[in-house]
RNA sequence: GGGACGUUCGUCUAGCGGUUUAGGACAUCGCUCUCUCAAGGCGAUAACGCGGGUUCGAAUCCCGCACGUCCCA
């Protein structure tokens, strides 16, 4: 929104709550920011910082008269409340401390109470919202009471807090989740005391959790990394979050610049949406098909050392083409990072992950039998492509009176672990002759090694393949 | 306890009184393709929270109720 007016997009911690005010929380917030690629205008703002100036503002209210100060302490409040509650009454301020005598203020102080600050309120009427999105909403007065706006310690309250901000900051634009819609009224109030005009309000549904509950806001940059390490890519996410509760006719792909063009407070609607991995999973699978190779194998990078393919080291000596390469040859049928990488393990690395099961149908003793045959069928291959391949398989087949389908899905559990994967002369130029005659050749141990029970993964190194090569 | 907001397929949403046998997308399930798995193509299942009104006609307007969320805290 603030792109599409020319606006300024400023970054500002509300972080006046001294005991969940965590300076470790920054910098995750920062960063989760930056890689959404929601890039602020000014350096952030701290609310902590700027306690002086909350301060110097409160106290012109009260000295024009629009503030006073209360000497009620937090244990009469609290028991005031709990007799209105008990009364089935509303528990709001009574307004006690608007007319203390001087006397009475004198003892206050001699007992060594702290004033607060409170705002005086009109005792009826009404304040109406005008919201973007949801039109206007009105509240009573009555319903309000006078609020504190500086505590007796010193240290603002939120809705003073964020007025004075929006007010000196040139806030023209207030956009946020509606469970703010209920504190307009009060800041309204205080834009009028301090002769300010009204921004616009325009009060956006929540993203609820799968069970209707509130999504914590406090794990905000936690879950963008979470997703980040889960290989969801930055533009997927935003494209996702972006349609929750805002929508342009049937559209559901959307880049960061349309985004900026076409979106409009008016196309909100107001209800809750919920959060659903499955189509944002979908969303990413659309990125990863039509994002750019190159780009792509280079986000693939650090996967290859979290899925414990290889050393940091060695992931950085993957040449970028090859990685590229990677991303076209397996990205159909993948929908994440993480999907990418470890589609690609049974590639870079010689550590197959053997499915028990796949072997134990696919590598049968009379199976591996016809691999090492096609083994030797296929060493004389030139050039040792897919074509070429599927020919000369298709051939030795037919002498010996078989089909394609009776050693394709073991061909491809001995060259991927897997039964599920891409074309199988595709997958065998891929991964290169040399690795294809030493896998194929080697099925024999994998059903000696594998037919044991527990075993889920064999690992073997090139060593084992030049002891085959050498038999071979 | 009071107040505010919200309620269309399982999910995201279109709809802003008649063009609606309520449209699209994700998910699900079929079919297709096929060496497997995907992807793609084709198709199917599936929704206006409930009750009153207003109107010739209501998902759309009004009232009540229910439920959910938020605020006072």
């Amino acid at each position: 929104f603030a792109r599409k007016h020319k606006g300024a997009f400023i970054l500002r911690f509300e972080d006046t709550d001294t005991e969940r005010n965590r300076p470790e929380l920054i910098e995750p917030i920062l960063e989760s920011l930056r890689w959404l690629g929601l890039l602020w205008d000014e350096w952030p703002y701290f609310q902590s910082h700027r306690f002086a100036l909350y301060r110097e503002w409160a106290e012109r209210l009260f000295t024009e008269g629009k503030a006073y100060k209360c000497y009620c302490t937090p244990e009469e409040l609290e028991e005031k409340r709990k007799r209105a509650l008990a009364a089935q009454q509303k528990p709001k301020y009574d307004g006690r401390c608007r007319s203390l005598t001087a006397q009475e203020e004198q003892r206050f102080l001699s007992e060594g109470r702290r004033p607060a600050l409170r705002l005086k309120i009109p005792q009826s009427g009404i304040i109406a919202v005008e919201d973007a999105i949801r039109g206007r909403v009105e509240f009573d007065s009555s319903e309000l009471d006078d609020f504190i706006i500086l505590r007796s310690d010193g240290r603002p309250t939120y809705n003073f807090s964020v007025v004075v901000d929006d007010v000196t900051m040139n806030i023209t634009h207030v956009i946020r989740a509606d469970e703010h819609l209920n504190n307009t009224p009060k800041q309204i109030l205080l834009y009028r005391a301090f002769n300010y005009p009204v921004p616009i309000f325009a009060h956006v549904p929540m993203v609820l959790a799968k069970d209707r509950s509130k999504l914590s806001k406090r794990h905000g940059a936690t879950a963008v990394f979470e997703f980040r390490d889960r290989g969801i890519l930055p533009e997927a996410l935003v494209n996702y979050l972006a349609r929750l509760g805002w929508s342009h006719g049937d559209q559901e792909i959307f880049s960061t610049e349309e985004l900026i063009e076409k979106f409009s407070l008016e196309a909100v609607h107001p209800s809750a949406a919920i959060f659903d991995e499955e189509k944002l999973w979908w969303v990413n699978h659309h990125y990863i098909q039509t994002g750019d190779p190159k780009r792509l194998g280079e986000l693939l990078r650090p996967f290859l050392v979290k899925l414990n393919m290889m050393s940091e080291a060695e992931a950085q000596a993957v040449p970028n083409e090859q990685l590229a390469d990677l991303v076209t040859f397996f990205k159909e049928r993948c929908r994440t990072l993480v999907d990418l990488a470890e589609a690609a393990r049974y590639v870079l690395t010689d550590n197959i992950a053997y499915e028990p099961a796949a072997v134990k149908k696919f590598l049968t003793p009379e199976k591996v039998e016809l691999l090492r045959a096609l083994a030797e069928a296929l060493a004389s291959v030139t050039p040792f492509a897919a074509a070429e391949l599927e020919r000369a398989t298709r051939a030795y087949l037919e002498s010996q009176g078989k089909t394609l389908k009776d050693v394709a899905q073991s061909c491809r559990v001995a060259l991927t672990g897997k039964t599920a994967g891409a074309g199988l002369f595709e997958t065998m130029e891929l991964i290169g002759k040399t690795k294809v005659i030493a896998r194929l050749q080697r099925a024999s141990t994998v059903i000696g090694e594998s037919s044991g029970e527990g075993v889920i993964q064999r690992h073997f190194t090139m060593e084992h393949y030049n002891t085959r090569m050498h038999l071979l």
